[in-house]
DNA sequence: GTTAGCACTCTCATTAGTTGAGTGCTAATA
DNA sequence: TATTAGCACTCAACTAATGAGAGTGCTAAC
């Protein structure tokens, strides 16, 4: 499957031509923009090879070719080189992680924004959720008559919280010495130490308050059960309405519809699994629904558990300039992460 | 500018016709589909009064007429009726507003998702910036080495919380009693109530930790600051994909990003004033870029603040269906906060 | 192996012709 | 006087025909 010089050179011509326009490609523009030593019909020939070896397809008789899947995939694997930011870009990028955010949400926020805004393309990132191992505070806060606020922290800094009705009969103090039992038992234990005996032993401990204790030991629970759900943040949907192959509205409606259901969004997302940028074109993807589009993304680490970053775009796809945004903002949200615990 | 009997019934069954087609309706359509004991021709000579005077505009001369915005208003003022929930709705409704979301965010989510599927417009809900009165609880939790978070809590049930950096001459105890002195001098006060001399008080009696208590104080600060910012919610704006005076593009696109600027979005709903269902048709609206839609929304009171709902749509929209469901929602959410303080 | 030349193919844009829905006006009718 | 039937007229939308242009594949010459 190894192609010659000239082959590959003209493959090459043919996908930048093609990102570029929209539009088959010809033997003479091949020759004339890329100045190529060859005339249109030795192209012509040369492209009549590559078809017929599915790098290369023609959407009728007396129209240009445009690059199949195949030859997209080969294009990417063997031609192309990853395109690095420019120097602005590379600013823009420094501005963007450096700038105080230090609500995660917002952090997250930018980084999705930028990569869309440099790429055009539209950007996920997906956020792992952060397991965390022990317990550092648990309160109850009184909030006027009947309510009380039940609230826990942990050692990733992660808060839950929720708001609880409180039995009339329990005062400000009891709810005081339960949230102080509760800390002498939990407080700094592992998970994985919170065992039956230690529960059993708050149960004992606080008999008569059996039913704060409940609620309480039913928010921890809740808290275990619930740590399993990572984020998906979106950014820069609508540069699919740049796209001339989304003209068609049936088309963009399926599309957008798509990206608004976030949950079906993470299952198209394939494994992560280094640290190098993986494309996958067109119907190489699970779903049906986004064979017609590309992704270009890169798993990254953050507190040992693995998250995302990547592009979604058309199959005519600019992949060097994808795969090398992708590449170096992926490296530098790492080093964010690594440095920020 | 008072209508007889007949005008009006013509208007009607005009309006109600394109709304349902987006085709402009002929004089025969408005005999036949809505059973007028009056020929085609006379139909005409009230449609050619009605355009005169301003409320039928005609797209060219051979074809039937269109609403014009006045008209649409004039149809909205003096003719339509709200279209009360059908029986399924209300339930669904009933299931919505009682299952138990008590995140916030997460009920507003299941209202906005509810305007927008019953009605098959875009909807929004705006939940005002909860002020609160008092302060319930302020703790300093240590958080590993150098790290530590520090939380606020309202009697409003907000909590604030920052992670931050810990000077490591200070140990756990030392926050500990930081806490200890912010809690006794903040506890249940009033923000009224906190001057310069209870802050004063804080410094002198924290002398040497300065550091922290600075830090904490102008967390404080800026919990105050930001105590005025109120959040969009927006859902089903996809729903005017299906509107064909959006088929095309540019006008898609434009709607689109302007949906998707909720900062510029809050800036369009107009201010609400009581509780009732308020509409504004086209170029009523301020901006231009949204001078092609109509909004259809009231506000409710949620702790003495006001917030908004609302459905935003193409100007040939289903007023009586939208005006009947956001009135509902509008009383089901009120009721909702009401009972859950 | 490469290239010039040429007949051929197919899309796309343009134009002209046709259809049909709907109007406005006039004259007849109740 | 209000209503209606009748009819000529208008205009958008569809259809078919035509021609231009881009690009190919093939052949024969270099």
């Amino acid at each position: 499957m190894t192609l010659d010089e000239r082959k590959r050179k003209i493959l090459e011509s043919i996908v930048r031509d093609y990102v570029e326009t929209a539009e088959p490609v010809g033997s003479r523009a091949v020759v004339k923009k890329y100045a190529l030593k060859i005339s249109p019909a030795t192209v012509r020939n040369e492209m009549a090879d590559l078809e017929e070896m599915g790098y290369l397809e023609q959407p009728h008789t007396s129209a240009g070719r445009i690059p199949s899947e195949i030859g997209f995939r080969y294009f990417v694997d063997f031609i192309m080189e990853k395109q690095k930011l420019s120097d602005e870009e590379t600013e823009l990028l420094n501005k963007v992680i450096s700038s105080n955010a230090d609500e995660l949400n917002e952090f997250i926020g930018r980084i999705g924004y930028f990569l869309s805004q440099i790429t055009n393309y539209a950007s996920f990132v997906i956020v792992p959720s952060i397991k965390f191992k022990e317990f550092k505070s648990m309160q109850l806060i009184p909030l006027g008559k009947d309510k009380a606020l039940i609230l826990l922290v942990t050692d990733t800094g992660m808060i839950i919280h929720r708001r609880i009705d409180v039995p009339s009969s329990l005062n400000d103090e009891d709810l005081e010495q339960v949230s102080a039992v509760f800390n002498r038992v939990l407080k700094n234990k592992k998970i994985s130490e919170i065992n039956r005996t230690s529960l059993q032993q708050l149960r004992e401990g606080l008999k008569h308050k059996r039913l704060l204790v409940d609620l309480a030991l039913e928010e921890i629970d809740n808290l275990l059960k619930n740590t399993g759900d990572e984020k998906l943040f979106l950014s820069g949907t609508l540069n699919i309405l740049n796209e001339p192959e989304f003209k068609d509205l049936e088309k963009l409606r399926k599309i957008l519809t798509l990206l608004e259901a976030n949950e079906v969004l993470k299952g198209i997302i394939p494994d992560v699994t280094g640290d190098e940028v993986d494309i996958t074109i067109g119907h190489e993807n699970k779903l049906d629904d986004i064979k017609e589009l590309s992704l270009v993304y890169a798993g990254y680490k953050s507190l040992g558990e693995t998250g995302a970053i990547g592009l979604l775009g058309p199959i005519r796809m600019e992949y060097w300039k994808a795969a090398g945004t992708v590449e170096t903002v992926r490296a530098a949200i790492e080093e964010v992460f690594r440095q920020n615990r």
